[in-house]
DNA sequence: AGGAGCGCTGAGACTCATTGTCAAGAAAGA
DNA sequence: TCTTTCTTGACAATGAGTCTCAGCGCTCCT
C-alpha cells in the first residue's frame, strides 16, 4: 500500500507529463519535503529545509514549483495571519479550516460538516458557483489565554 | 437624525481626541470618502478619488489614516481575492462575509446567523478565544456562469 | 488673536515577498 | 548520443506597504 507521499509523487509526475513539463530533481525534492511534514510552510521555510539537506534550490524555483503543485491540487496555498503565503499538503478527505493564534502563531485545524453544508446552501441561494472557500479565525489559543491571565505577555 | 457618515465622523473625532491625535483635513476627507460609497476600496482607489476631488493626500497618509479607522472600528480591512487589502465602512448591525467572483471581480455580501453561531461554538470547543473571523468564498457569479455557458469568456 | 508645542503630512527612500529575465544546464525523445 | 525544449539560478525588477524627516498645521494656553 502506497504512502500518501508516494501517491502524491505519482500524481505530480502524471500532471507534469500531461502538460509537457519536465520531471526534475528540484520538483521532486520539493514535493517530498512538503509531504514529509504536517506543518504549514512558507517559501523561506522550504528554502531553509532544502539547504539543510544540502539540496540547493533557488527561491525562484521554489515559487515556480509551488505554483505547479497548487495548480495540480496537491498543495494548498493560504494566508495565515494575513501576512505572506503558507503552503501545506492536501490530504484527500481532510479538508479543514484554520484558527491562528495571534500571539504565538499556533495553527489549529478544524472542520465541521454543518458549516460546510451551510456554506454550500448559501452559495446556491445566491446562484454563486464556488470554487474556493477560505475560513480563518484569528484569536488567542488556550495556552496564550492562560498566559494573559497571569499577565505574562512579556514581549 | 444624523446620517451614518455624520455619526462616523463624530466617533472618529472622539477617538482622535481621546488618543491625543489631531483632527486634520486629510483624515476627515478620507473618512468622508469611505462613508460616501458602498464599494470595497483599496489604497489606490482612495488616492485616485482624492485626486479627482482635488484634495491631495499622500499615499503614506492614506495608509496611516486607514490604520486609525480600522483601530477605532469604523472601517474593515480584508483581502478580497487574496491580493492586496480592501477597505469598507463598518455599518453597525450589518456584519457580513464576502463572495468574490474570480472572473469579473464582483463582490457579494452575505450573512447567515447559523454560520455565525456554529463558528462561535467551534471556537468554544477548541478553547479558542476568537477576535476576528474571515470567511471568503471565491467562484463564479451568476452572470459569469451564463457567459461561460455561452463560451464567451473572451479575455 | 498670537505663539509655543507637538503631532501630521508629503516626498521619496526603503523593505520584503514575490515575479521576471536570460544565459547556461538538464530532461526526453529520436 | 544528439537535439530540442524546458528548467534552473543569479540577479534585477516589481509593487504593496512602511519609514524618515523637514516643514506644516492643529490645539491649547495666555
Amino acid at each position: 500500500m502506497a504512502t500518501l507521499s508516494q501517491r502524491a509523487q505519482k500524481l505530480f509526475i502524471q500532471y507534469l507529463r500531461e502538460n509537457n513539463l519536465k520531471v526534475t530533481q528540484e520538483r521532486l525534492a520539493l514535493l517530498d519535503e512538503i509531504f514529509s511534514t504536517n506543518e504549514h510552510l512558507d517559501a523561506d521555510d522550504l528554502l531553509a529545509r532544502m539547504k539543510a539537506k544540502k539540496k540547493k534550490v533557488s527561491r525562484a524555483t521554489i515559487y515556480r514549483t509551488l505554483d505547479l503543485l497548487v495548480q495540480c491540487g496537491l498543495v494548498r496555498k493560504s494566508r495565515l495571519g494575513q501576512e505572506h503565503y503558507f503552503y501545506e499538503k492536501v490530504q484527500p478527505g481532510r479538508r479543514h479550516d484554520h484558527m491562528v493564534c495571534t500571539h504565538c502563531g499556533k495553527v489549529i485545524e478544524f472542520w465541521d460538516p454543518a458549516l460546510d453544508e451551510r456554506q454550500r446552501q448559501i452559495c446556491q441561494e445566491h446562484n454563486f458557483r464556488p470554487s474556493f472557500y477560505s475560513l480563518q479565525i484569528q484569536g488567542l489559543c488556550e495556552a496564550c489565554q492562560a498566559l494573559e491571565r497571569e499577565s505574562r505577555f512579556l514581549d
